[in-house]
This record gives structure tokens, sequence and C-alpha cells, in this order.
RNA sequence: GUCCCCGUCGUCUAGUGGUCUAGGACACCGGGUUUUCAUCCCGGCAACAGGGGUUCGAUCCCCCUCGGGGAUGCCA
């Protein structure tokens, strides 16, 4: 994507994860909807890193986001990684900037130091009728004197910094996906720490100062954060920042309805990269996900999804992620890939399933995907297929067993056995196979095809027969014919 | 508790004051094609949370109730 920072088209957008472990798929969400809602207007990108929770935030959970973004095919135009005219982007380096603002805040009166301590706080919170909820900072430190701060001082004690919370003032945000939404100073929760103990700043204050000093036009992010804004546009004002507009994206849910979690199955992008899905398609879902095209049509590329995207067509609801149709469309990827790339796509799930694909050669692996395609939702779903076209035998599974014991099956078996021992050669054996079987046994439709199935793969299910049995070659049918035979007819 | 958001099939959604017998997709069920499973095709099931208004007429507009979610951290 090419900045395009012009007097014409100044939108700027920007995704601002922790990295505090691997992209989940929730702000995967909101990854996607700046990079397409930036796509749609030729907007630019920021990533931005929010890295002050010290304890939680890592560098290789950072490595680990732009990878999974990259996967998705999604890039920016600005970050840690790749610079721009308003950096630093990650909100650790940027500490001296903030710390004029804070001064600026307590030359003004706007915010105070706080010496109550962890402890003593709880403790109130407790002591206000057993209601901790409902308890909001009491403001006692709002007015110490130089004498007092001293005395406080000199016991040791470490101030928070907190902002003043003006009373009964209104506060709209105006938000493109919610609308206008109100909310009074008064039932924020009082006066909120804009600086910890230990002198690093918290997200509720930095974060309006780094969309400023970014120039971010529109913030889109997650829904979580809505309650929160009147914080951060009461902190723009005391400080005379410019205020961002906004859209809130509703939460994806879980199938309980509660935020989507660990707990409800795959959340990491990374899991979904390794349990085979394709970046389009998981692209695809979480694109349309609360909206419809103007079709109907559910699978578009991404650039018929970047023209019709939209803010105003988002749905109010929070969406409770699908993995079933999610499936179903990497499914449908899966089946609509072109071979050759899909192939290269498939090698490290062959790989991990114990195969190696150079020994299997180019035109064979092509082969293989041609057939086996159809029957995978998962790119991982070939691990338990390819052995059908490789294994020198196929043990039979339990359904195949079954029918190979019953009197069609030993039938279909010395059949077979029989033409591969007299009729049959490498030239067309397949077709003439399942055509001389069915003459001489006299079974026809599933009767005649399933016991040959079971004979050939081991299975009950599995790739088209008739296409599969030319891969895996005239020699490895003889052989587990043969072995059936011994198995099964003796 | 308080503040805020949301409420159409099980799920994602379309929809508009009358054209709605509420449409599509996933899932599920049934049928067809495939000499077989799968793919593919066809069909079926299934929803406007409830109650008041406003109106000639409400799924759609307003209010209340109920239900769900989020926020309320020296997390982001």
């Amino acid at each position: 994507m090419q900045p395009r920072i012009t007097k014409e088209n100044p939108m700027r957008v920007r995704f601002a994860p922790s990295p505090t472990g691997f992209l989940h798929v929730g702000n995967a969400r909101t990854a996607i909807m700046n990079y397409l809602i930036a796509k749609k207007n030729g907007a630019t990108m920021v990533l931005r890193i929010e890295d002050t929770d010290m304890e939680r935030s890592t560098k290789e959970s950072e490595q680990s986001i732009y990878q999974d973004l990259a996967w998705l095919g999604i890039s920016w135009n600005e970050g840690p990684d790749r610079g721009g005219d308003f950096g630093p982007y990650r909100q650790s380096e940027r500490f001296d900037i903030y710390r004029n603002y804070t001064e600026k805040l307590i030359a003004d009166g706007n915010a105070y130091y706080c010496y109550c301590t962890k402890e003593e706080l709880d403790a109130m919170k407790k002591g206000a009728d057993g209601e901790a909820e409902s308890y909001t900072y009491s403001g006692r430190c709002r007015n110490l004197t130089a004498d007092e701060r001293a005395k406080l001082e000199a016991e040791g004690r470490k101030p928070t910094v907190r902002f003043r919370v003006p009373d009964n003032t209104s506060i709209v945000v105006n938000d493109r996906i919610k609308g206008p939404v109100e909310f009074n100073s008064s039932n924020i929760g009082g006066d909120f720490i804009i600086i910890r103990s230990d002198g690093v700043p918290v997200f509720n204050y930095i974060v309006i100062i780094d969309d400023a000093l970014m120039k971010i036009s529109l913030v889109i992010r997650g829904d979580d954060h809505l309650s929160n804004t009147p914080k951060q546009l009461l902190v723009a004002r005391a400080l005379g920042l410019p205020e961002p507009e906004y859209a809130h994206l509703p939460l994806i849910m879980g199938p309980d309805r509660s935020k989507l979690s660990k707990r409800h199955g795959i959340t990491s992008v990374e899991m979904y990269r390794r349990q085979g899905y394709l970046p389009e398609a998981l692209m695809n879902y979480m694109s349309m996900l609360g909206w419809a095209s103007e079709s109907g049509d559910e699978i578009l590329p991404l650039e018929a999804i970047i023209s019709q995207v939209d803010l105003k067509k988002l749905s109010k609801n929070a969406p409770i992620f699908d993995f079933q149709k999610l499936k179903w469309m990497n499914g449908m990827y899966i089946r609509e890939y072109p071979v050759p790339a899909l192939t290269d796509l498939f090698i490290p799930f062959i790989k991990e399933a114990g195969y190696n694909p150079e020994a299997i050669g180019r035109k064979t692996l092509e082969d293989i995907v041609t057939i086996v395609r159809k029957s995978c939702e998962l790119l991982s779903d070939i691990g338990g297929l390819i052995g059908i076209f490789l294994d020198e035998v196929s043990e039979p599974d339990s359904d195949a067993d079954a029918m190979l014991r019953t009197e069609e099956g030993r039938l279909v078996i010395a059949a077979a056995r029989d033409l591969f021992r007299s009729e049959l050669n490498a030239g067309n054996f397949a077709s003439t196979l399942v055509n001389r079987v069915k003459e001489n046994t006299a079974l026809k439709g599933k009767s005649l095809f399933m016991p040959l199935r079971a004979i050939i793969t081991g299975r009950q299910k599995g790739p088209e027969l008739d296409q599969s049995m030319p891969v895996i070659g005239f020699d490895k049918c003889k052989k587990r014919t043969e072995f059936c035979y011994d198995r099964y007819c003796k």
C-alpha cells in the first residue's frame, strides 16, 4: 500500500495491538476492518504497538503479530517495522512525549498526584457498603497542599497521577457505527489514573495523545473501548488535542454469547494457519462478518469486498463466530484454488503427515491434490488421505474390515485377485478392473464399489476411486489386493 | 449496583410503514447426479423477544419490560 497523505485525502487509520500474545481473531477483525476501509479510501494505515503493560508485552508477540498480519495479507504504511513521519510507533519509546503532556495537565490543574496505595484503595472499595463495583474514587488527594505532599512523599509513597474529571459534563461520541452516544462525566468512574506509581502511563491516557499526534482521523476499534472513549475525549479536551472520529466494532462472540476466547475453540490466527486454513478464506469470512454483499454472495474476492465494504452497513449486533461456516468457506477456497499454488500450500501438511514431497515428485503431487481437494475442508485433511496413494499396503480400518469380511467383499477380493494375476496390466487397469469385476461377480453400484474401495484404499470413504487408482499405480493396487486375499479369503 | 451498546430462522445476515406467503448462506433433514464416499444439483425445516402506543396499516417509528453483551483496573 502506498502512503497517500495528500490534502485531498488525509484519511488516516490505525491498528494498535498490544503485544501480549498471539494475534486473536477479534483483534484480527479490527485489523481487517482498518485495512479494508483504508484500501477503499486510499487512506494511510498506521500500526502502533501498545506495549505499556511491561509485564505482559514481549518482543516475540510483536513479531508474531507482524507475521500473522502479513499472512492474512494485511499491510500497513507506517509502523515500528517500517518507520514513518509520526514515530516512534511503540508506546514504550514515547514516554518523553507523554511526560510533557502530563506536566501540562498538572500545571493546568487538570491532573494531580495521588498518594493512595493499592491497599488503601481496596479497603475503601470494600468499605463502600460491600458494593465494590459501585465504588468511584473519592478524590481525596485532589487538593493536597505542598506540605501534605511532602509528608506523604517522606513516608516513601510513590504517587500515581490522576486526571481530574469535571462534574456533570456531557460527552458525546459520534460513532460511525453506533451513531451518537452520550455519556455524562459524573458516571465514568471518577478521577482515573493516567500515570502509574512506577511512572508508566496507562492506555486510556496516551491512546488519545498518540491518535492526535499521529494524525489519526478515524479510529476503528472494538466495542469494548466505547465506554472508555469519554475518558479519552476528556483528556483530549484538557490538552487541546484534536479528536478523531470513531467507529466501534461490535465484539465477536463465542457460541455462548460471551466474548470470544480460547475456551470457545481456536482463537489465534496462528492456530488457524497451522490447522490448514487459507488466509484468503479467513480473511473473506472475517471481512464479511457483520454485513452482507449486495448480491448476497458470501465468497468474494478481496477487491469486491473492498469496493463494497461500508461502516454504515455493519450490523450493530455482536456476531457469534461460526467455526462451521468458516470451515465450509475454507473448503470452497480449496476447491477453487489453482492446483499448482494449492499444491505448494499442501506441502507443509504433507510433510507433517510424515511424507516427503520431494520423493513423491511434483506431477504425482499435483495429481493427488487434484483428486483429494474435493474431500478437504482444511489443508491438514490431506494428512489422513495421502497415505492412500503412497503406502505400500492400506491397512483396512474397522469399516473397511467389516465390509471385506462380508460375502460380497470376499467375492470381490477373489475376482480382483484373479484379474490382477491374469489379464490386467499397468496400461489401463483401473477401468478394466472395475468393469471385469462387475461382469464376473454380477455386482454393481455400491456393492461393487464399496468392497473395491476397501481393498484399494482400506477405507469406505475417500477420494474418487477410478481417478485414484491410476495415481496409486498398478503395482500397489495389485499388492493391496493380494494382501486382502491373504487376510480375508484363506 | 451504575453507565453504555444490542435484540429477524440454531448461526451469519437481507429487508421495508403496505410489494412479506419475511429472502439468501452455513448447519440439519430428504431427493437427484456420480456404475462408490465426497463434490455438484434440487427440495424441506426454521425467525421479526414480549407488552403498550403512533398509524387506515407496523418486523420496520416511540415507550416500557425482558433478554444478551460491554465498561466500571496502578490491563489494553
